[in-house]
DNA sequence: AATATTTATTGTAATATTGCAATATAGAAT
DNA sequence: ATTCTATATTGCAATATTACAATAAATATT
């Protein structure tokens, strides 16, 4: 006991479930956020306009990474990091089917 | 150490991260959706359609109000949860704002 | 009042996350 | 080749999450 069951979920609500918990910590928000406000975007500035470790945002880093969020080029011995389009414009896109189901049933009780 | 250092983000950042963080488990993805897809929206239901038992779903219920996504009325001897449409709207915009800035932008690497 | 029904709480075990010091890796600059 | 710079990995301690059995609480039904 413990582990979450995945495995009873579909899909899609695991890969939803996915991308909501790499944004479900303030230090990750704001790397995305930072990322966006700058045009270039190396690592090396991040570790320096976030009170954090560097081995804390390289692993943070790494779950944006892993859950689609942003994407790394190397670039020389630094690596270039940003945001990953598809992925914000896939989590607007479930927001948008959420909110407009809502909307049609007017929902009955509360 | 081991604990998320909030205090070193904004409101913001960390009100996302708790919205996200709240859908960040297939369980309450699915709840949110099951809440959405059925009229009513009694508990009892939840724990008839979902593989886990009465107690772990009541949890994920909590989180899921805690986060502002889900309000529950008392009603008898039930509790009739359903989706907070506010929450669900707030998470729309962010995106879409984070969306219209990348567009804008059209980040120069990658 | 006694029983059934519905949801919450408590306690606990298993597992995951967070943060960082120390260290490793790999390319750049000298 | 050595040193510098940027990032990743490892290992570990502190903390948080997940899941559920057992139990509690509160209203409904008989």
């Amino acid at each position: 006991m413990g582990a979450t069951k995945t495995e009873h979920f579909t899909i899609k609500q695991n890969s939803i479930a996915t991308i909501a918990k790499a944004l479900g910590h303030p230090a990750r928000v704001a790397i995305l956020e930072y990322l966006i406000k700058v045009d270039s975007c190396i690592c090396g500035d991040i570790v320096n306009e976030l009170p954090l470790a560097q081995p804390t945002i390289s692993q943070h880093l790494k779950e944006l990474k892993n859950a689609g969020l942003i994407k790394g080029n190397i670039e020389g011995n630094a690596i270039c990091y940003c945001v990953d389009e598809k992925t914000t414009v896939r989590m607007q896109q479930y927001f948008e089917a959420i909110n407009q189901k809502i909307e049609m049933k007017k929902l009955k009780c509360c």
